[in-house]
DNA sequence: TATTTGTGGTATATTTTAGTTACCATTTTA
DNA sequence: TAAAATGGTAACTAAAATATACCACAAATA
């Protein structure tokens, strides 16, 4: 569904179809939008990774920070932890089908993101 | 540029290229990625849109978050503010080259959002 | 004529999220 | 024996998102 404006025959401007929930964008930027999230996918992308490791993959995100998305990127049946050794402890993470269908837009996005030149305030 | 973990010798893991700073994906969507971001410049898409349209299009988004986000999007270059008439004011918003060329990315999110099927808790 | 509606926003306050720093028990390495 | 690494968590502060109300002005409606 597309949301539009349309002028009617008075001169007035109308919205057609404006989103009374987050469209079909918004929503999929909830999914792999947030901060750190497509980063993290991203760096699953050819092998399952440690937790250790993904943190220092990704520069400045805090291991907090990295915890916390991966629990919710778990939730929403994007990666799988598993648990490969107790004593000494060692977790890894990797992507479900799923998660891997969003590699292509990242994949995109990165390249947009490269050809740009983007700077970054902070 | 990429990180990627490997096993030593002596089965010790390490990774190589860890970003030292947000790396591409992670700078993209600083740009699209916020919240309400990739919906300003996706209904953007085929003509330019008045700021209380607009605000009406974005299910959700108060005046205020529009407001905030189409000033980041004039800054970063993405899109451009116009006053089309004071007295009464008339303001419109439209894209710039630099805007459109995120277009494809959006589209495809779009897509791979709707042909999922994306459940958002809030 | 008086009220309501619409324009493009801003001010203030509250809630939610992000980020910092330090810490834990355990195990391996130097 | 001390240091570093494992996968996190707790407590705290800073920043961002959201809610609500409001502004001066103009035009349409009752």
């Amino acid at each position: 569904m597309e949301s539009s404006v349309k002028t009617d025959s008075k001169g007035r401007k109308k919205v057609y179809n404006a989103c009374m929930e987050p469209c079909a964008i918004e929503k999929g930027m909830r999914l792999i939008g947030g901060k750190w999230k497509g980063s993290i996918i991203y760096h699953l992308k050819d092998e399952p990774v440690r937790f250790n490791d993904l943190s220092r993959m990704l520069g400045g995100a805090t291991k907090k920070m990295v915890d916390q998305r991966l629990k919710e990127l778990e939730e929403e049946g994007m990666v799988i932890r598993k648990v490969i050794s107790d004593r000494p402890i060692a977790v890894t993470y990797e992507l479900t089908d799923f998660g891997r269908s969003a590699l292509k837009i990242l994949d995109d996005l990165k390249v947009w993101s490269e050809t740009h030149n983007i700077e970054i305030s902070k």
